[in-house]
DNA sequence: CGTATGATTGATTAGAATCAAGCTCTGTGG
DNA sequence: CCACAGAGCTTGATTCTAATCAATCATACG
């Protein structure tokens, strides 16, 4: 195995990576109130009345490709909402292996972790725009807006239930119905993010892919082509999944009711 | 792939099952206050002043072994918490395939479900008993004492944090690390619970173990068969691990730090 | 004591990882 | 403008490992 190789090359890409890996401002008045994720991240627990406070503990943040915004293992200080852009959460194995845990999508919240620091590290698929909070000031507010708190809590357990999900994925399912899977579940979450269903934009690479879905490369890239051939999806480029029949991919995945 | 025959095999267990599957009674005055798990439980969140209000709405459940709780797809009326015993919570694919998401132990909540139906399975690995609250009183409860809510979020977060080990697990370890670090987190958590960290007590079948961990039974025997021939084990019985050599258990396990 | 269930071990096969080219697209510099 | 380089993706050939198929063994139970 050439994992010495992999670990290090990484660790050369996060030096150059780390000099940098955000900039931060105080954001303008009423951003809260007209923010595209206002109805799907923690604050729509809070009315616009409310939404002041939030704001007066936000900072924004703007994340650019491939850059790190927690390390695993770094002091857990602040926790973020992701805004715009797609965030990849990983844990790596001494030896390099990596396995993503979850896409974070605009809405997601960063820190659901439980412990003084994070046990997993968010790195920028794509251009990122975050509201980060310091933890104390989050807890403050939670115990000032119990429903602040309640949602968070459900969106731990939404979480949780996608890891789950993942589990299943990954431990019982075959190659090519891992591909559908991950692109069925991916759909539906852009939908659910005010999205469309259909053309499926893939902002990862097919390493992230595999390291997902817990697959190699090679086997990711001939799953989507198995799927292609078979017309259940058409590619116009590596990014873009066009699903031309999501009943047969849905039986495909292996998930069939759901 | 026999997964016909399966699914035919597990539905008449099934049916033998589920005709009588819980005996449920009024517990007596002061049981809580002396409880086993009552300080790993959600009931840690309360004083003992607090806890007749936790102990009103509580009944106390047995189970006996290979009896389901709750079913996937059951409409989502009570939450548990376990008292003593193990249980298994698994989802199905329509084929038959299984995969065993956690298995819970004394202290652990059942119901960590965001949706009205159930989306996993619970069933007795060995027989348990059980404190069982409506949905709706114990969200009474919650209101009236935001530390349980506080308490139930922080066990979610961390039933989070053990779907992603195992998401890191399933993803991208080979079968014997896979065991190794099974045992090693059996191990961690029946010394979390109160118990030894040493002999490993494995209540469950090869078959569940192979279905937590991704594998069939017979990869799943063989691992075993590695690590013991190695040295790193002994098999007194199939149900209980002697950990000879932690370290290079957990060398092998591929975590090394942690 | 025979039967059933679960665990282990062995032989064979299937399929994903690995190894190894190509290919495509993008951006760069001559 | 085109040649070239590089990264990421795809495809092909080969290897290796875990699944499958098939006994055998151990233990509990009626």
């Amino acid at each position: 195995m050439a994992a010495e190789t992999l670990t290090a090359v990484r660790s050369i890409v996060r030096q150059s990576q780390d000099i940098v890996a955000t900039r931060t401002y105080r954001p303008p008045c009423d951003v809260c109130v007209e923010c595209d994720v206002r109805k799907q991240a923690v604050c729509a627990a809070l009315d616009d009345s409310e939404l002041g406070a939030l704001q007066a503990i936000m900072t924004s943040t703007k994340l650019e490709t491939h850059r790190t915004l927690v390390d695993q293992g770094q002091p857990r200080n602040r926790v973020y909402t992701l805004t715009s852009g797609m965030l990849r959460l990983y844990t790596m194995l001494p030896d390099g292996r990596r396995q993503i845990t979850a896409f974070l999508l605009p809405g997601d919240y960063l820190g659901l972790g439980d412990e003084d620091v994070h046990d997993q590290t968010a790195e920028a698929v794509v251009d990122c725009s975050l509201c980060g909070f310091t933890v104390g000031e989050m807890e403050k507010l939670m115990d000032r807006y119990p429903r602040l708190r309640q949602r968070l809590h459900q969106m731990t357990r939404i979480a949780l239930r996608q890891a789950r999900d993942s589990q299943m994925i990954l431990g019982r399912l075959a190659p090519v119905e891992k591909v559908a899977s991950f692109l069925l579940v991916l759909s539906a979450r852009a939908a659910e993010h005010g999205g469309a269903l259909n053309p499926v934009h893939l902002p990862m690479t097919r390493t992230d892919i595999a390291d997902y879905l817990g697959l190699t490369i090679e086997t990711v890239s001939r799953s989507f082509t198995k799927l292609r051939v078979q017309g259940l999806i058409r590619l116009p480029d590596a990014h873009q999944v066009d699903i031309v029949d999501r009943r047969a991919l849905t039986a495909v995945a292996g998930i069939e009711a759901r």
